[in-house]
DNA sequence: AAGGAAACTGTAATCGTTTACAGTTTCCTT
DNA sequence: AAGGAAACTGTAAACGATTACAGTTTCCTT
């Protein structure tokens, strides 16, 4: 119990060679005999191999780094528990890095991986320029993006088809007879942003519903508070029958701002979210919401690394996810 | 580019010794000729540092682990924001490790920190007992606890006042008027649990209100849907002119019963949360919630632990903060 | 019981750093 | 210009594991 103990002393306790420690650790090619001996030993002394030396002589940290802009979106949430999931069930420990929103900060934090503390990447970049884009290329590990993979990079990549998704909830809408839909939207200098935005246009064109210069409103963050103080009036709003929101937390801002001035969310305003976080379930009125299943792109970007670290040789993989809608109060007549 | 720099390679290119390297990448002492040099071999080849090499040799790891039951819950969120808030502007990584449910985890997990891939640890358990709690004692890491220190633990400690947050819940109806209380509460066999609870008593007690058999509801869960599910009706609710719920989430699930009954929240029934999540002021009627400052608790946290690796020798520190009420429309005539 | 194949074990090199120690250079003082 | 102090630099030994290779033991076959 005094000194840590080192896998030479287990050796001396056991009476054996550190090869054949080692050995009974990993592979387990020993005389029963040994084995048993090596595990009293390591038992008795509570010893625990170095990570830093195995990781060393192996050339492997046995750590995956996930990384995106924001904690406080529950979609990531739901994204980094699905990630979890699958890596308790492997030897890898999960690497949290969410300083990173500024390029400088994403610049430094790709080249920081060159130092070998992760085997593996998992990034979600709300933004992606030449200069981003460039070290991706450069990256040398293992890495899936969740989200739109920009042109010319061969990664693995997982992604959801938002425009799908905003299309899904036009097509609600339309068939509920509302005609005059507005878009509450995110920064347009975003990837979601553009995404849902090139979407919502789209989806409108196809099910011929006008979209007048104001029906886009672009707020400044993905947030409850931006859309609150985006969203001038709630008498701006009145001029629409339905109102998409590019995730839940707008939704829920843009609910409160209806709610607040006695107009009657579902009959005479409909609201449809994206994301549907639990957030969905409690909102009263519970809140209709495009599924972009963050938790299972989790699961699945993990996955693909996995396989991935697995196989170096595997081409560049691209899973996209169909989105559904869940039909719930908030767009019922 | 083609094989990963080592530092032997950069010294050679700079034609030094790997000794002179490495000193002017740490402490910087050389002449400014070698460093110049150094550096601009770094730069060519683009070398970083190996951390296995460097936590192997200096004993260590440069990552904090941070432990806890549950990624769902919007109060931990808040946690880590915090704990990474204060990380980002040091040289530690932050290791997530979500896989802690059971106590047979737990005690995995904790060992696990055996093999040194973490300086520090801290740790949110929502339940101790006897074996984690001699676990802890054990442990070889500096670790602070944000939560309920068990006795007999000399660890750095951050927590909340929760019984104090009841109290103020409770002394919010009392003045507004408020006599049948009701308190819906997470599981008993949880350390939150159990301190809210007896937060309870005291506070109705000291207020002077009357706690009948049914005035307190134990969930399965502190979740939504635990709350949807375990309180079983609206009419069982209106026995109460308000409730008190042991977070936000349940308070949310607490109000969407109650408006899909058309009781209206505040005037006719008072519900306040716990934790002031974003949650509450989205809702509406936004909800009235006693702040437990998670992210400050997360801050904190780090900065001790920060503390404690630098200086082992400090006496176990304990910081208890005081909630704050927040008053919002859910508890108001 | 001898021989050889198969199974196991030990020795020692290695992974890429840091750092004590000794050796070298620089610079200042006289 | 000599001398010594101060500043810098290089050599080599760690850190704690894994693993190739060679050496040993076991076990089977005859």
């Amino acid at each position: 119990m005094g000194e840590k103990p080192t896998i030479g002393l287990v050796a001396k306790r056991a009476g054996v060679s550190v090869a054949s420690v080692s050995r009974v650790i990993n592979g387990t090619l020993a005389r029963p005999a040994t084995e048993k001996r090596v595990r009293a030993a390591i038992e008795e002394l509570g010893y625990h191999p170095n990570s830093a030396a195995r990781a060393l002589k192996v050339q492997a940290s046995e750590q995956i780094c996930l990384s995106f802009a924001d904690v406080g979106n529950p979609a990531y949430l739901a994204l980094t528990r699905g990630i979890s999931r699958v890596l308790r069930d492997s030897k890898y420990r999960l690497v949290l890095s969410t300083s990173v929103s500024n390029e400088k900060e994403i610049a430094q934090h790709l080249q920081g991986l060159g130092s070998g503390y992760a085997d593996g990447l998992i990034i979600s970049p709300i933004v992606t320029n030449e200069k981003i884009t460039g070290l991706l290329k450069e990256l040398r590990v293992p890495t899936v993006l969740i989200g739109t993979l920009p042109q010319g990079i061969k990664i693995d990549n997982v992604s959801i088809d938002s425009s799908k998704g905003i299309e899904m909830a036009v097509a609600h809408l339309k068939e509920t007879g509302r005609k005059k839909v507005a878009f509450v939207n995110g920064p347009l200098a975003t990837n979601p942003g553009k995404r849902r935005y090139k979407g919502f246009i789209a989806a409108m064109e196809k099910y011929k519903l006008k979209i007048n210069d104001d029906s886009i409103i672009f707020l400044s963050d993905f947030t409850s508070e931006a859309a609150i103080e985006g969203v001038k009036s709630a008498n701006f709003l009145k001029k629409f029958d339905s109102i998409i929101c590019a995730n839940d937390l707008i939704a829920a801002g843009v609910i409160k701002i209806l709610l607040d001035n006695k107009i009657i969310v579902g009959p005479d305003i409909a609201v449809i979210g994206m994301d549907n976080t639990e957030l969905g379930k409690i909102l009263s009125p519970s809140l209709t919401s495009i599924d972009l299943r963050a938790e299972q792109r989790g699961e699945i970007a993990a996955q693909l690394l996995l396989e991935r670290m697995n196989d170096a040789t595997l081409p560049p993989r691209k899973v996209e996810l169909k989105p559904s809608i869940v039909i719930r109060d908030s767009s019922q007549l």
